[in-house]
Order: C-alpha cells, then structure tokens, then sequence
DNA sequence: GCCAACGTTGGC
DNA sequence: GCCAACGTTGGC
C-alpha cells in the first residue's frame, strides 16, 4: 500500500465536487513523472489526501481513496477534451488515471503554510512543502501520512 | 498579477 | 546531445 497526496484546484473540482460525485475518474494528468506514479504504484483501497492547488488557501481539505487500478485516460484521446493530446494514438496509450473514492473533509484544513512550519522535521522529504514543487501526484510515507493526520485534531495555528 | 521553477519543444 | 525559447504550475 502507497499513501498519496493528489493536487486539484477547487476552481475545477474542488472536495466538495468531489463528496457529490462519490467517485470520479481522476483525468487529466500530464506528467510524466505523475503517471508513472500512477499507473505503477497505485492499489485499490490506498489513501488519498485531497489537496487544494492554486488558490487562496492551498491546504489539504479532505480524505479518499483510490478506487480502481490504472487506466488509459479516454480524455487524451478526445478533442473536445480540454487535457487533449494531438499526439494521442489509443493502441499506445500515453497517459494514465485512476478512479477517486471520497471519503471525508477533514476536521479542518491543513495549510500549506501550516505543513511548511514542519519542513525542516517531520516533513522534510515532502515535495509539496519544498520550492518549486509541481508534481500533482505524490507518495507519501506511511510516517509523513499519519504526521499530517494527526494534526487534523490540534488546534489550526 | 507577478514571477520562480520546471518540463517540453525544436533548432542546430 | 545541447540549450534557448516557450508554456504551465502554483505560491504569494
């Protein structure tokens, strides 16, 4: 089992999208470092944190899971897609997702600038509290997973 | 809105 | 293979 941490912008489809829709196939990524992640390395069942990207607050907002295994993302493949690939060819997909299971909002948000005040500690080896971060899709330790969890039931600083 | 970081593209 | 130009991400 992985722990994740999977980057939107709630502009788009914010936690709230996601709680009314249940489960939602997880499209759009781009990268390549992000699909190999995955399309390698997810499991059914494996715990997602939903993060808000890009917006006022960037905090991580609620729980899911991963709910399918990986499969080529039909929206690659469809011009009207606005995450279209010309370069596209369904005989050898190119680009991956994975269905998301909601499972909670959290307590509270965690921000951003709240895990940062941890990354010189706990949270050292997470890409998001370092500069210049831009992977969407990202592991996380079982160690780093419960550090963050655990901060859901202290008091916001 | 600004800008730094980063990935991709394409000329050579 | 190098690298400059360009587009995107995403915090602030």
């Amino acid at each position: 089992m992985t722990h994740w941490l999977f980057k939107s912008e709630p502009g788009v489809f914010g936690i709230d999208d996601l709680a009314a829709r249940g489960v939602e196939p997880w499209d759009g990524v781009r990268n390549y470092q992000a699909r190999n992640l995955l399309r390698d390395r997810t499991a059914v069942g494996d715990p997602v944190f939903f993060y808000h990207s890009n917006c006022a607050r960037p905090a991580i907002v609620g729980l899911a899971e991963i709910a399918s295994s990986p499969r080529p993302d039909p929206t690659a493949f469809d011009p009207a897609s606005p995450h279209h690939d010309p370069k596209g060819d369904p005989a050898t997909p190119r680009w991956y997702l994975v269905d998301v299971r909601y499972r909670r909002h959290l307590a509270r948000p965690i921000e951003l600038a709240e895990l940062k005040t941890h990354a010189e500690g706990a949270l050292a080896e997470l890409p998001l509290v370092r500069r210049g971060n831009r992977l969407s899709v990202m592991p996380l330790s079982p160690a780093q997973f419960d550090f963050i969890l655990a901060l859901e039931h202290r008091p916001a600083p």
